[in-house]
DNA sequence: CTGGATCCTGACGTCGGTGTCAGGTTCTCG
DNA sequence: CGAGAACCTGACACCGACGTCAGGATCCAG
């Protein structure tokens, strides 16, 4: 697959696929010519990629689990990695929960009629 | 209160509740000399800002929001906005929940003594 | 074999929240 | 009143993921 072809089907620019390769995320074949060639995994790699910038994980830390995740080669700091994200990651779920629910205080207050709303206070 | 109590009982920089304030998302007033002087409520409303940066809104967004949040003064269009961010972030955190559990499944795959290890078939 | 579509590298620009520095003013306590 | 701590404005730097442009090479259908 061209490199178009895998950015349009994974909802992406082709500027971050190049991106991803230079970071270490993402391999890629060549021509003779020097063009990338990716296999059919290739969307559901950038998927995975996307999901976890989405979560908060930087490329190097992405990277760093690479090994693991391409060819379930895991050792002690790359399990010790995954158990850390996956405790940022909860914690960062939970502040965010707490300010949906301080989202849903402020809209019940901006709806109800009485204009007092100290929204401030409810922290 | 001084800038500098403030920035520390709040746990921000000093710089960070100056751009606050140019942003205009939160208030002082001035001595004679210049200098800013906060409430006691500074403190929360700082947390509050924190708060909505960590889920994703930007600074124009809450300062869109203020009068509503600052005097219960809601427009419909203020109204509309919190829906909106509200259904944003109940959006960003089901893939964060996602995330998580992809997460929690590689661990899994990370520690078992299985050395394959498909996670990007898994989406 | 050719021309238009696609791709290449390298480099600089962007955005938003913040760090940091310079050079100067204000406050507060003894 | 003096000195040192705290504050002021303005400006430039940074980071990270990506946009965008230039100038050129490659690919492939006809």
């Amino acid at each position: 697959m061209r490199i178009g072809e895998v950015a349009e089907r994974a909802g992406v620019s082709v500027r971050s696929l190049r991106y991803y390769e230079q970071q270490g995320l993402l391999e890629s074949t060549r021509t003779s010519g020097g063009q990338r060639r990716y296999g059919d995994d290739a969307v559901s790699w950038v998927g995975l990629i996307q999901q976890l910038y989405a979560a908060g994980l930087s490329s190097a830390t992405i990277r760093e689990l690479m090994p693991c995740l391409h060819a379930g080669v895991s050792t002690p700091e790359s399990r010790d990695r995954l158990r850390t994200e996956k405790t940022r990651l909860d914690e960062y779920i939970s502040g965010l929960e707490r300010t949906r629910e301080r989202l849903e205080a402020m809209i019940e207050l901006a709806e109800a009629p009485n204009p007092h709303c100290p929204v401030v206070l409810g922290r």
